[in-house]
DNA sequence: TACAAGATCCCCT
DNA sequence: GGGGATCTTGTAC
């Protein structure tokens, strides 16, 4: 159980972290109660290149400013008015990558995390999706820019690990006004994992 | 200053 | 399976 380091956060391909992250643990601890568990299901965003990124064409706003931060620290916004979306912000200053972590298999304090989601019982709505993991874990828009080496919000190595047959790549989900960029298979998931989100891709 | 749309989810049918 | 909730953000005027 170890907390990956800034050297993993800095690397150029957010396609490659985002496959990478499949397996990794993800946590929080606020209020001194620790959630959270493993990620079976991201997505990655690459900067100023990808149709799809809030950063796209090197837009840079009081929202966007985040991601093109040093790797390793939260892009936390506001979608629909109503959920947070988690991201890892990736690569070295002056890129705009980033990865969402789109769904996690709960470990650590599912008591709490079905109280924060309003649930009596486990099920897959507790954190089967970018907006309800967030919730479970207690993750909102005032954590953006919070660095993920410190006591918050981190990611460990538990040493599960998962062979390419395991891990599928497809497109990523709600992003049609993206045009070709759409189609890019840069959503990863565990094959067979129930707590992998149900949204479907519109490709 | 105004307006349209969004990296979603819930609940009802 | 489909529509509504709900409000911030970006862009246009």
């Amino acid at each position: 159980m170890s907390k990956l380091p800034l050297s993993f956060y800095t690397r150029p391909d957010s396609v490659t972290i985002a496959r990478d992250l499949i397996g990794k643990h993800f946590y929080s601890c606020l209020d001194g109660v620790l959630t959270g568990g493993m990620i079976v299901e991201t997505e990655a965003y690459s900067g100023v290149d990808d149709a799809a990124c809030h950063a796209h064409l090197g837009r840079r706003t009081k929202r966007t400013q985040i991601m093109y931060e040093t790797g390793g620290v939260a892009y936390v916004y506001l979608i629909y008015g109503i959920y947070s979306l988690f991201n890892i912000v990736t690569n070295v200053e002056g890129t705009a990558d980033a990865v969402l972590i789109r769904a996690i298999a709960p470990l650590e304090g599912l008591g709490e995390m079905q109280l924060r989601r309003g649930l009596s019982k486990l099920e897959t709505r507790l954190t089967a999706g970018p907006g309800l993991l967030t919730q479970a874990m207690g993750i909102s828009t005032l954590h953006n820019g919070t660095s993920l080496l410190g006591k918050e919000i981190w990611l460990e190595d538990r040493g599960d690990s998962f062979s390419e047959e395991e891990v599928l790549a497809g497109p990523r989900v709600g992003v049609a006004y993206a045009g070709e960029d759409a189609k890019l298979p840069w959503r990863f998931s565990l094959k067979g994992s129930k707590w992998v989100s149900k949204a479907k891709p519109t490709y």
